[in-house]
DNA sequence: AGTTGCGGCCAC
DNA sequence: AAACGTGGCCGCAACT
């Protein structure tokens, strides 16, 4: 194995005044600690009220000649230091080869850690706790600098002593930031070479190059259409109102029935004769379920059921969506701030396998809703509304729209995950795709079936299929295929078989777990499989799960990638806007849309696999919501 | 008063 | 033999 030579950057560390999300993001500093290696850390106070040690300028100098060191500069989080130093000194950000970051090596180290911030990782791999912060804490506290506010222990709360710390004195602070570059420096020198010695460098290059193209996404943000979303949230908030009105005058209950307590309204239900209580299943927890389906399951009125399912929709799309991003939008005339989580972070957001997730949440904004009322979908046995003008339920996605003259381009990855089983797959499943790229998986193997007299549905295969990489049961495959559990048991066996491939995977991971050996995605990152636990008395190992993580664990690769050469491809005036997954987002002048189509299609199936990667392009000049098809299986349309 | 877990919604 | 994966976040209810 060759040596690796660990670079010895300069460890950089803010301290700053409280932060705020955009657009008054990223905070002032108050100081900042820079370690050179070898040398003791210096923490440069400039902002604070008391026990400063230097001038703003003097801090500024101290960086610029930090950013200037041969090795580079090392940050725990540089997103936010970067962020930072660029936004209040002017001191521009570098490549991404002179920038290291310890959060992604954490991340590497162990995805599956409990914690992954800097201080665990530190008390954990170094021995060191973290004393410092104590310290701060404490003085903060015991002296309550800040008048009107009363500063607390708690975690989350608004007045938590971690937003506080631009109030304490230079000098204690100091102790404390130099903590963490000191920290941040040793756990560098331990995990680099570690990484590296796994064969992860590519993969920790990939995560410091997508971290610069991150920054630059939630520092453009990206656009609403405020006029209509404003409109909107108005008028279904008043519908919200007209609703429970409805609802409450229905059961004959009190007027302060809260319809957000699911145990409130069942009572109030029960009350009114409007359920059978013995067809309701309950939760794990013994108590009625009052989810859709036990809602279909045990509410006799059917018009209530319809009203109550709406509601639930409504609510989920005015509170987790369209009012946070009214309420952020409103202060930027127009904007979202998104934040980017590439890893796992030390604030337990973001994905183990490496997918992009972020706040907001862009992952989950519903698509389109089954009809609820029979005036949507006419000739259906579906209850009446009560409301003869209600609305339908709204459209999220129709709310993002292009940059001002913009249009959207959008490029989904074909079977991306599929795809890639077959990539490990290795053989039939591989072969089958390198002889037809653009294949229907399911249908194929449908149709494999059918010539042994085995006739199935998509529907059943398509589970199966899916079950497969997600790890499924075949008890919960039969309650999602509506069959026995040996039908289900039947149906797997069959197609395992037809992918002998598939079935060595299985196994294969079986034996990784008990020689505990980890997987290793298409990127580059090994995972070792979770550790065995009991549970319900019995000692569950997790080597199901192994194949999901490969899978997906690559397909987030993949995606990453394919950000990574389109940015580095793309025209300068296209903006990436949203990754969902399998799925870019792309604003662009309308005169740019074919050629960066194309230039995102050539970056998204440039990642190179076993079994060709594919996609599939929409476009649209209006909004998010409206994507019309541009090309599907290969062909302009 | 703040935290945590549960149950609910949704996506890929 | 059996185990459905990855998430965010809202609101309630019970806990400290």
């Amino acid at each position: 194995m060759a040596r690796v030579k660990v670079p010895k950057p300069v460890t950089i560390d803010f301290e700053t005044h409280k932060i705020m999300p955009r657009p008054l993001y990223p905070p002032m500093p108050v100081g900042v600690s820079i370690k050179y290696p070898g040398k003791k850390a210096k923490y440069y106070a400039f902002g604070h009220l008391e026990g400063n040690n230097c001038t703003w300028s003097e801090a500024e100098k101290a960086l610029r000649d930090a950013y200037d060191h041969s090795d580079g500069i090392l940050f725990q989080n540089g997103k936010f230091d970067l962020d930072v130093a660029e936004t209040h000194f002017g001191i521009k950000i570098p490549e991404w080869n002179k920038i290291h970051d310890t959060m992604f090596l954490i991340y590497l180290h162990n995805p599956h850690a409990k914690e992954l911030g800097l201080k665990p990782a530190a008390e954990e791999l170094l021995g060191m706790p973290p004393e410092e912060q104590e310290e701060v804490g404490e003085w903060l506290l015991s002296e309550q600098p800040i008048p009107g506010v009363r500063i607390n222990r708690g975690k989350q709360g608004d007045n938590y002593f971690g937003a506080y710390y631009s109030w304490a004195p230079g000098d204690i602070v100091g102790r404390y930031a130099d903590g963490d570059t000191i920290r941040t420096e040793k756990l560098f020198t331990l995990l680099y070479k570690e990484i590296l010695d796994r064969g992860m460098g590519e993969a920790y290059d990939r995560e410091r190059k997508l971290a610069l193209i991150l920054l630059e996404m939630e520092r453009q943000g990206l656009a609403v259409n405020l006029k209509q979303l404003r409109h909107d949230v108005d008028m279904y908030t008043d519908w919200m109102g007209k609703i429970e009105s409805w609802v409450i005058k229905t059961l004959k209950a009190p007027a302060d029935l809260n319809l957000n307590s699911g145990q409130q309204l069942v009572e109030a239900m029960i009350e009114a004769g409007k359920v059978d209580e013995s067809l309701m299943p309950r939760t794990a927890t013994g108590k009625i379920a009052t989810n859709k389906d036990a809602l279909l399951a045990g509410v006799t009125d059917k018009k209530l059921l319809g009203v109550l399912n709406y509601r639930e929709r409504l609510k989920t799309c005015l509170n987790t969506f369209m009012k946070p991003w009214l309420e952020t939008a409103e202060l930027s005339g127009g904007l979202i701030y998104t934040i980017w989580n590439q890893t796992r972070t030390p604030d337990s957001v973001g994905t183990r396998t490496g997918r992009l997730s972020s706040t907001p949440n862009f992952q989950n904004i519903p698509k389109e809703f089954a009809p609820i009322f029979d005036h949507e979908k006419p000739g259906t046995k579906l209850p009446k509304s009560p409301f003869k003008d209600i609305p339908p339920l709204p459209k999220v996605r129709c709310y993002v729209v292009p940059f001002e003259g913009d249009v959207l381009i959008d490029r989904d990855f074909s079977q991306q995950e599929i795809r890639i089983l077959a990539h490990f797959d290795g053989g039939s499943m591989m072969h089958d795709y390198q002889a037809d790229p653009w294949l229907d998986f399911h249908d194929v193997a449908r149709g494999k079936l059918a010539e042994q007299g085995l006739f199935y549905e998509r529907k059943p295969v398509k589970n199966t299929n899916f079950g497969l990489i997600y790890g499924m049961g075949v008890g919960k495959l039969a309650e999602k295929n509506g069959t026995t559990v040996d039908e289900a048991k039947d149906l797997k066996a069959a197609i395992l078989k037809l992918y002998p491939g598939l079935k060595e995977m299985y196994s294969d991971m079986r034996l990784r777990m008990q020689q505990d050996l980890p997987i290793r995605t298409w990127g580059g990152r090994e995972y070792y499989c979770e550790p065995a636990k009991m549970v319900n008395g019995r000692l569950m190992t997790f080597d199901y799960k192994m194949v999901n993580v490969l899978v997906q664990g690559s397909a987030a690769d993949c995606t990453k990638e394919s950000i990574i050469r389109y940015h580095a491809a793309k025209h300068k005036d296209a903006k990436i806007i949203l990754n969902v997954h399998d799925q870019i987002t792309v604003s662009v002048p309308p005169k740019l849309m074919k050629s960066e189509m194309e230039v995102l299609r050539k970056a998204m199936e440039s990642v190179e696999f076993d079994v060709q990667i594919l996609s599939e392009g929409s476009i649209s000049d209006t909004n998010w919501g409206d994507l019309k098809d541009y090309d599907k299986k290969g062909k302009i349309i």
